[in-house]
DNA sequence: CTGGATGTAATTTCAACGGTTACATCAGTT
DNA sequence: AACTGATGTAACCGTTGAAATTACATCCAG
């Protein structure tokens, strides 16, 4: 199973934004142009990444402004923000071990430490990376093909 | 989305061959009972296992035997057996970005390298815990409750 | 050869993703 | 005040995959 596209549709969203912001007004039409998708499916994202508070969006006329620095904006924090799953937990765990079996009933102390170290070393790289990153990323991209 | 339950039955399946292997004859009807699941869904995981050369399965009577030393088999070995994703491909990329639109046409060499950074530090994480840990992890927990 | 076990196809249920239409709501502009 | 262009959101659809279940063919030790 996969994570869904959202999340790098919402990365998208952020590189759009910061490379067309003077250029061009950045509507949710617009986006789904550049990413190749439905408008609704682009405003669905943007509430998600309204509510968790990296954004904001202007009604009426458009437009969406990131609240902080980029460079404070981490791929974990869009990870958490578009991500419904409650609880966080990466791996699923099957519902229903037996509590009749040593094995079944222990099966949780077991592996649970072992599976939130796993989760842990994804979002700390995730951590690491930041909408900032897509910026230069972008801009060296840019300039390297003019 | 969460990586499906297979994951953690693959590693319960595991303890279980390892710590009844000399008290009970551990069929696919023994694990479905301390799983709680159908003995079918443990058939199919325990063919994905014998396909990645994990486990021996004799058929007739019945018999699970993993083919090396427990050390030798980390929980990325299972995850790899489990995951049908070709490619691996941990993060689902939007599928339609747009080839006019500058950002659109660049998003993929912005962020493959990234998302490939994040996705190992996951797979990383997992080559550290092998079969072996499971055994000594249920064999401290069951010496415990004694 | 027979009983108990695995292998596997077929089907069902359910949930989530992504897509789409439709429409209410909002905020500048004229 | 009405118009215009944009967001917010509900409702629905098609597809996919997970997990469960039934049914049956196949295998092999005793």
């Amino acid at each position: 199973m996969q994570i869904p596209s959202r999340f790098t549709v919402a990365l998208h969203i952020f590189t759009c934004v910061d490379t067309f912001k003077d250029e061009y007004k950045v509507t949710s039409d617009f986006l789904a142009g550049s990413i190749g998708t439905n408008p609704v499916i682009i405003r669905k994202i943007l509430t998600q990444l309204q509510s968790a508070g990296l954004i904001t969006v202007a009604r009426g006329t458009g437009g969406i402004s990131p609240t902080r620095e980029l460079s404070e904006i981490s791929f974990y924090d869009v990870y958490q923000a578009i991500e419904p799953v409650e609880g966080g937990d990466l791996f699923r765990f099957h519902e229903n071990p037996s509590p009749q079996c040593p094995v079944g009933k222990n099966i949780h102390a077991l592996l649970d430490d072992k599976l939130k170290d796993i989760q842990a070393a994804m979002e700390n790289e995730m951590k690491k990376y930041t909408i900032a990153d897509l910026r230069t990323g972008m801009q060296d991209i840019l300039a390297k093909e003019a």
